[in-house]
DNA sequence: ATACATTATGTGTATCTACATATATTTGCA
DNA sequence: TGCAAATATATGTAGATACACATAATGTAT
C-alpha cells in the first residue's frame, strides 16, 4: 500500500521528507513482524541478533565491544543485554586474560538450539517479502546504502 | 557505506535477508538522527508526531484512534502519548458530546510555537539525506511500498 | 614510576514500550 | 426493552531503552 495511505496522509512537502516517513514506517513494519517471529521464543529483536552475530563466530569468544559493532541497533546497551542472554543460559562470559577490562563471550549448545528453532520459522516471515523481484530487491539495497551517504 | 561494512558483515544468506537488515539499520539510523533533532526540545518521537497530526487538522478536533491511524509506529500508547502532551500544556482534551468514549484532542498555540521551532531545525536534519536525488528518492519510495506489498 | 588520558564495560535512573486487561459507552438485535 | 457484542479509551505491569555517569584496567608521555 502506498504510504500516503497507511498514514491517511494526502500529501508530503517533498521527496526527502516522504521517504523518511516511509523509511520509517517500512522499519517498523519489518520491526513488528520480526517481534512477531520471536515472540513464541521469548526473545527480543536485540537478543536475537546478538545470537546470531555469535553464532556467527562459531566456538570463538568476541569481545562486547566487538558485538555492538555488528549490531542492528548500535545504541543498545550490550552489557544488559548479555546479562539477559546468560541468565537464560544461552551464552556464557569470562573475562579476557589480556585486558581484563574486556569481557568476552560465546554462544552455547543451548543458544544455538535455539536460534535453529528460531530458523524453522524464517519461511513464514519470508513470505511477507514476496512482492518484489530479487532485482528490485538489490536495487533497494543499493539505494538505502547510498541514502546514508 | 554499504550494509556490510556497517554491521561489518561480509555476506547475507539472500538478498531479501540482506534488506530486511538494510531496512531495519536504515531506519535505526533515520530514527536517530529524529531523536537528536528533538532532545532539546523535549520531545520523544512520537509525541512530535503526534504535534503534526494535530497540527495538520488545524483547530479542529481528532480522536485518539484517528491520531493512532495516521500515526508512524502504530502500535504506540496513544492514550499516554497524549497524557504526556497535555501534561506540557501543549494539546487539549475533551470527551466527545455525541459518543462519550471518545476523548476529542486539538493542539493549542503553545504546542503549534514548539512544532514550527522545530522545523527551523530542519535544514540541519536534511543536510543528512542530500546524497539521493530526487528522481532516486522517487524511486525508493515506490520500492519500499512495493516492498510492504 | 607517576599521572593523565583512553578504553571497555557496567550501573542508576527516568522514561518508553508492548501487551494484557479493565472500564465505559454505544450498537445491534432477539 | 434488555442484553450480548463491539467500540473507544485507559490502566497495570514487566521489561526495554537511552543517556549520563561510574568503575576498572590499560596506554602513554614524561
Amino acid at each position: 500500500m502506498e504510504i500516503e495511505k497507511e498514514i491517511k496522509q494526502e500529501k508530503f512537502k517533498d521527496e526527502i521528507h516522504k521517504l523518511m516517513i516511509n523509511q520509517l514506517f517500512t522499519g517498523k513494519w519489518i520491526t513488528n513482524l520480526i517481534t512477531k517471529q520471536l515472540k513464541p521464543f521469548g526473545l527480543t529483536n536485540q537478543q536475537y541478533n546478538v545470537l546470531r552475530i555469535l553464532r556467527g563466530q562459531g566456538n570463538s569468544y568476541i569481545s562486547v565491544n566487538a558485538i555492538s559493532d555488528r549490531m542492528i541497533d548500535k545504541m543498545s546497551n550490550v552489557s544488559r543485554l548479555i546479562d539477559k542472554l546468560v541468565d537464560k543460559k544461552l551464552v556464557e562470559r569470562k573475562v579476557n586474560k589480556e585486558d581484563r577490562r574486556q569481557a568476552d563471550i560465546v554462544i552455547n549448545q543451548k543458544g544455538l538450539d535455539l536460534v535453529k528453532a528460531v530458523e524453522k520459522t524464517e519461511d513464514a516471515l519470508k513470505a511477507n517479502f514476496n512482492s518484489l523481484s530479487e532485482e528490485e530487491a538489490k536495487q533497494l539495497n543499493n539505494l538505502l546504502d547510498k541514502l546514508r551517504g
